[in-house]
DNA sequence: TTTTATGGTTGATAAAGTCAACAATATGTC
DNA sequence: GACATATTGTTGACTTTATCAACCATAAAA
């Protein structure tokens, strides 16, 4: 029996997008040519030591070609490196440069602050409670 | 002074994937061929009445050109009507024909399924919360 | 009346996203 | 060990979403 119209898609849907396109003009004033996704995936690698494509994958729920081609693109810039899995040869380890964290450190700074506009209007119970209840869907 | 990391990006940016992309493949698979964007504007459209693209344009925050090509669209497809607006010669009134509602109705019905599927992990008072508490994030 | 602003359309392009094909490696079966 | 099946990652090809610019018609301001 589907719910009633809470409203929750619309939302989402609206919340995200001015979150997200705040945050990827914020990051561009701040001097980076990173598409958003770029971003996206350095947050992910340093939160998740020694992970692969396939953690990224995972994680992401984004489709591996997706994936590959930004790593690709990382590792082009810099930001990070790629060395042998010791357990899988078909995978590599991926590792965020100095620069990679140096970067990511200054990035952060600039969505922190976009987010910390729309997190304003909250209390921070509240901040805790709609992250919490977000998280509660996401689990498996 | 920037908030502490709360997770909040984070977490917004992978709810509001998830839940797009299952919609996404739900509504596609009750056949029919319309963009998810085609489908967030038909919602937006029967959500107010007499209204034209520069409402849309508001309402979505999305970029005016965007919204014109959508549009066109969803008239080609027979699923709305755009009549001179009595006020504006530069605006057309915007309005869902009968098919346009009928197609509406059944997409919902896939998307609120979709949706259950996610806010079956919060009770109804949570689920009021975090509606609530995004509306309030999103309010001028 | 003239100037400036706004709404909408289209051109052009970029970013995000998806499915397919394939090679290399890993795993399972006998 | 040999062979079949599965998985991981790369690239090709294409679609969907998004953005900036230019322009015309209309509205509003000067």
């Amino acid at each position: 029996m589907p719910v009633e119209n809470t409203g929750f898609s619309d939302l989402l849907w609206q919340l995200a997008f001015q979150v997200r396109s705040r945050c990827q003009r914020a990051v561009a004033e701040s001097g980076f040519t990173l598409y958003g996704m770029h971003v996206r995936l350095l947050h992910l690698i340093a939160a998740e030591p020694f992970c692969r494509a396939q953690t990224l994958v995972e994680t992401s729920g984004r489709d591996k070609a997706q994936i590959a081609r930004l790593l690709k693109d990382l590792q082009a810039q810099g930001l990070l490196t790629r060395a042998p899995h010791p357990e899988d040869g078909r995978s590599r380890v991926i590792t965020l440069t100095a620069e990679g964290n140096e970067l990511l450190a200054t990035v952060r700074a600039a969505e922190q602050a976009v987010e910390s506009e729309f997190l304003a209007k909250l209390s921070e119970r509240e901040v805790e409670t709609f992250v919490r209840l977000g998280r509660k869907m996401l689990a498996p």
